[in-house]
RNA sequence: GGCUCCAUCGUCUAAUGGUUAGGACGCCAGGUUUUCAUCCUGGUAAUCGGGGUUCGAUUCCCCGUGGGGCUGCCA
């Protein structure tokens, strides 16, 4: 039994959609605090103004509660469920907005003892340095000129300054990242950072650690691009005497182009995946795998067999690319694997009409017939048009292989009055039989093909057995049928 | 440029100081089949390079090369 309750945060910037790195990030934090029984915390880092984008906290939230990432402590939006909101008063507010009193206390106990001071230097001195550090092809540090010159109008109110770290000019910081080992950088390549802004709020350097601190985070769960912002941060706890969280950084997700996944790749949005009919188990269990691993060949997890299995120790190093065509066949498995009635619901938004005009039964069967075939719900749509409108096409392609068309219209005409005489809920199985005794020894592709191409307009459509099952579920369905039949002999007529 | 991290099939990855370097996705071929999909079978394809250590290195060490991240009054 640990002597410390595990507590985890996922602490994004309001900036826009939750992204697919983000999902991941959330996902391994939220594992690992439910594998110990810990709390998993949601906090909103929002101290950039200028980037801030609205509603983008609630879509961060709804698309947590989307998957089923619930969060024990974070930002109370109305709804959510109180008891599991334990400690807040303790921790709260989970809002880096709403908590500036809390860095303005702690700057000041930086700055009186030394570890941070005001500077009071213009932009342009700013630059002039930075022109100068490039020039020359050092790199730049600030040089700490108002540490070394306190400026006379310290203290008169006036915001018109920054703070900065005051880091050390020698000696070395480390740390043990538990996914990379030892990581250790010698100070003096370290640069004075600002840690509070000209407009008096917090940069994530500053509030990160503060914050970290006053929730009980025990474990920095966090993507590998913060490992070069950790040194600093280790220096702030140190200047604070407060104990140093353990560092998690995870490798990054990767384009295809092996860059840092970001916005300018398009479709990085969770939301993007959902709206084209990924499902969430999916979704989480293609992310779970990228750049973790259970070290079996099992690859099909649910969220609780992932949290039975997580262990930080399994975590690569590597980034990992983001590779579509794994996430549809992760896709296409879960969908084989949901019911019919929950498909139906699933699949209705994206159907080519209103589905509520149609039985129940009706979709039922087109669903059971799309989904060995779909490998994400907004599929359904083109796939399935020809049940519900008229199909289109050229008449040549009734023809199969060296039948005349003679050959051709005869047996769509004897498939028009089979399917005339069958009675209404025939399965599939029967209408085959039917159809195979009445083809006997004959060439199937004769009778079959011109009829599936009569029924769906298609070069590439499920077998026509399938096709007339669902459509005898329709009250109409017989004279649709019997319809395009007709159609198909005009067309056959005309070659 | 500086700091830092990383390196097994195209991609996600497994494995070991000794294996025919395994699996999955994708791709290709064959089978089933009226087309498509599914399914089955098979196949393609990897230890970045060079030095060490060792009887033996893909594995451990060093150097190189390549790639990533950071280098913001963003997170």
């Amino acid at each position: 039994m640990s002597n410390k309750q595990t507590r985890v945060r996922f602490a994004p910037s309001p900036t826009g959609f939750l992204h697919v790195g983000g999902l991941r990030t959330a996902l391994f934090n939220f594992l690992w605090a439910k594998k110990n029984k810990g709390d998993f915390i949601l906090r909103i880092e929002d101290t950039d103004r200028a980037r801030e984008i609205a509603g983008a906290t609630e879509n961060i939230v709804a698309t947590l509660k989307h998957f089923k990432l619930d969060f024990d402590e974070g930002p109370n939006l109305g709804d959510r469920n109180q008891e599991s909101g334990v400690g807040k008063d303790k921790y709260g507010p989970f809002v880096q907005s709403q908590r500036l009193d809390i860095y303005n206390k702690h700057i000041q106990i930086l700055l009186d003892k030394g570890a941070a001071y005001k500077c009071y230097c213009t932009a342009e001195r700013i630059d002039e340095l930075k022109k100068q550090a490039d020039a020359s092809k050092v790199p730049f540090k600030y040089d700490k000129f108002c540490l070394k010159n306190p400026d006379p109008s310290a203290g008169s109110g006036s915001h018109n300054f920054v703070i900065r770290q005051n880091i050390p000019e020698q000696g070395t910081v480390e740390f043990e990242d538990e996914v990379y080992g030892r990581i250790r950088v010698e100070n003096r390549t370290l640069d004075d950072g600002v840690l509070i802004k000209s407009d008096g709020w917090p940069v994530y350097n500053f509030a990160n650690v503060v914050d970290d601190h006053h929730m009980a985070i025990t474990h920095v769960i966090r993507g590998e691009e913060f490992i070069a912002s950790t040194p600093k941060h280790i220096h702030l706890y140190e200047a604070f005497g407060w104990p140093v969280p353990k560092f998690v950084h995870l490798p990054l997700l990767l384009s295809r182009e092996r860059k840092k996944l970001s916005k300018r790749d398009g479709d990085v949005a969770v939301k993007e995946y959902l709206d084209k009919g990924y499902l969430p188990e999916a979704l989480l269990n293609f992310v779970a795998f990228l750049g973790w691993n259970p070290k079996t060949e099992k690859e099909i997890f649910s969220l609780d067999e992932l949290i039975a299995e997580f262990d930080l120790k399994k975590i690569n190093r590597a980034g990992a690319v983001f590779d579509p065509d794994k996430l549809d066949w992760f896709n296409a498995q879960y969908l084989r694997n949901k019911t019919t009635a929950e498909l139906v619901e699933l699949v209705r938004p994206y159907l080519p009409v209103a589905a509520g005009e149609y039985p129940q039964e009706f979709l039922a069967k087109i669903v059971e017939i799309e989904r060995e075939r779909l490998k994400k719900l907004s599929e359904i749509g083109e796939r399935t048009s020809y049940f519900f409108i008229e199909p289109q096409y050229d008449g040549e392609l009734l023809k199969w292989k060296n039948a005349s068309a003679d050959e051709l219209k005869s047996s769509l005409t004897a498939a028009k009055t089979m399917i005339s005489n069958f009675k209404s809920l025939i399965s599939e199985t029967e209408i085959e039989d039917n159809f195979l005794k009445r083809i006997g020894d004959a060439d199937k592709g004769t009778m079959l093909w011109p009829l599936r191409v009569a029924l769906s307009g298609l070069k590439a459509s499920p077998g026509p057995f399938e096709i007339i099952e669902a459509f005898m579920s329709l009250p109409k369905g017989k004279e649709i049928m019997a319809k395009r039949i007709d159609l198909a002999l005009e067309k056959l007529a005309k070659l």
